[in-house]
DNA sequence: TTAATGGAGTGAAACGTTTCATTTTACCCT
DNA sequence: AGGGTAAAATGAAACGTTTCACTCCATTAA
């Protein structure tokens, strides 16, 4: 491997000047920068990145962290993030598990970072932040100088969605929750529940896990009701294709019997048969948020603006009663 | 942020002696290991790791180099890589884009890769492993000592589809291809070819480029001809989806009118309408695999042994003609 | 008693950069 | 010609580890 000693050696300068030359810092006449930079190309010359993040105490790395690779969901996300990286020069760290993210995190192994991944604990990181430490995060509603939360506006959606629905005269409503300690499952719920309310409407709850087949459990146990509701609202997508999927079995048909809508627009969702409405939001460019914010103030020091990224409501067939708008 | 130095005065000790007790290297008394782990422990001490690293020229990190992260397709590959790395003390640097691929794979920031972006060119892969740099390529068939081709058992899986079609009494066929530059596609167009001459079957290729709408573009070309085939061989799933909605627009049906077989397995095509027959491979274990065989070569030396990832048929309704097995 | 042995611990160099403080060089102005 | 100044270049320290080579001391063997 050769060093930034070699190239000094090679321009027949002092390694200070090398690296003057090669950062454009410090004061080199442009001669001897020239001289330097073709030595360089000529020992095909790369710096080592540890050496330098050593002395910089930086390390131009962002990392991200989710629970795990697998999901459309994920996906689109990281290519928003990425999408913005690639016009700096961080570079971008990916880390599917929160065992490891521990140690990359303690390590300072990235100068900021990305959260979507709730198994990782508050505490850990407002720690962190204490530290001066950026991290954005897409699965909580911690705040403070060092955090930002960027979530989803949750409630627009489920409002749009909520609207759809009563506008078709449909009140028998009932909610399948998601995971217990998921944030947007509280809000999803809870948006709901306020919209009943307003609308002086009963409506019942049933628990699920955001699982395909917790939908569809749910599914069965609302089916045994002596009075079925007329509209279910999925916490998200796949919840609300298990419980079509049960109400196939059980010979009934979206939206005829019960009118069905999702959260997330997963890319299935489109796909099924009736298509599923549900409530989607551009993960792209909420990956691209936050990778925007989490450069520039690591880069220009420019304070997290906290902000919700917009929801809308999809209407499909599984939600649209013949001859309804 | 707390240095071994601050361990070391805590304990009473030397740096030496803290180092060598941390790490467990060294002759260190039992009962002064303990003190210094203890310090460690009190001072909440994290080693930095660019020090580490620069010093032990060893980085512990694996980088991933796709060309993007849309697509189930890299999704189960990546989560295969992961579940290896997992039980190592590696890290996993993913890197989406073959700009960066080559600044952090030059300034040696991780000790051994894995490649699947075919527009990363072949000549740095065989230049970095003419510096001993381990890399195990998914997507092209170089080999080298340090570089391990890891691909795809194409002809296998193109045989038995052949085969398939072939029973059911179809023999004029036609072979949508997939992008010029991509290794799978020629070894799948080959395997095809050959299986057609060794029938004794005159077959058209079309070309296409992987992409859904290429598949849609090929379909209205082939449906020009005066005389249509009756199976028709995509090089992968998404090709075929577009195949099968020109078919549909043109009121024809898969399979009565044409058989359509796909390759890849992504999920869409279990959801399509025909389900769509496909050649498929467990991407989870290709990855794990490939992570395998890294890290054995890393940590314990073990040469690489090439391998070819078995595919298998998928026979659904796409290409199954009512009354055949 | 002395020499050899080996366990426990230490000092200092090294990894490859960056950057502060300083020196050298070149130029300009009276 | 000489002092002042700015530009250009340099030496050396520092970043936080690891590890080589060495010392110190107690124990054992002769």
């Amino acid at each position: 491997m050769t060093t930034i000693r070699d190239v000094a050696k090679r321009a027949g300068v002092s390694v200070t000047a090398a690296s003057y030359a090669l950062n454009d810092t410090g004061t080199i006449a442009e001669a001897t920068r020239k001289r330097v930079l073709d030595a360089a190309v000529e020992l095909n010359y790369h710096p080592n990145a540890f050496a330098r993040n050593l002395k910089k105490r930086k390390t131009h790395t962002i990392g991200v962290f989710i629970s795990r690779f697998g999901g459309a969901f994920y996906e689109e996300i990281l290519e928003g993030i990425h999408s913005v990286i690639l016009d700096t020069d961080y570079e971008l760290l990916v880390c599917p598990e929160s065992r490891s993210a521990r140690r990359i995190l303690l390590h300072r192994q990235v100068d900021g970072a990305i959260v979507f991944d709730s198994k990782i604990p508050d505490e850990p990181l407002l720690n962190l932040a204490s530290y001066h430490f950026p991290i954005v995060v897409l699965d909580r509603a911690l705040q403070n100088d060092f955090i930002l939360p960027l979530l989803l506006d949750n409630a627009q959606g489920v409002r749009e969605a909520f609207a759809h629905l009563y506008q078709q005269g449909l009140q028998r409503m009932a909610f399948v929750a998601g995971a217990e300690d998921s944030f947007d499952n509280a809000e999803r719920r809870d948006a709901f529940l306020t919209e009943a309310q307003q609308h002086s409407l009963f409506v019942t709850v049933v628990p699920g896990n955001f699982t395909e087949i917790s939908g569809y459990e749910a599914a069965n146990l609302i089916l045994q009701s002596d009075i079925l509701p007329n509209a279910v609202f999925c916490a998200n997508d796949q919840m609300a294709i298990g419980f079509l999927r049960a109400m196939r079995q059980h010979g009934l048909r979206a939206p005829a019997d019960i009118a069905v809508v999702g959260f997330d627009d997963i890319p299935l969702a489109r796909y099924m048969d009736p298509p599923v409405s549900t409530i989607g939001t551009s993960r792209f460019e909420w990956g691209a948020s936050a990778a925007r914010q989490l450069i520039d103030f690591l880069d220009n020091e420019i304070p997290f603006q906290p902000q919700r990224i917009p929801t809308r409501f999809l209407p499909r067939a599984s939600s649209m009663l013949s001859g309804a708008p």
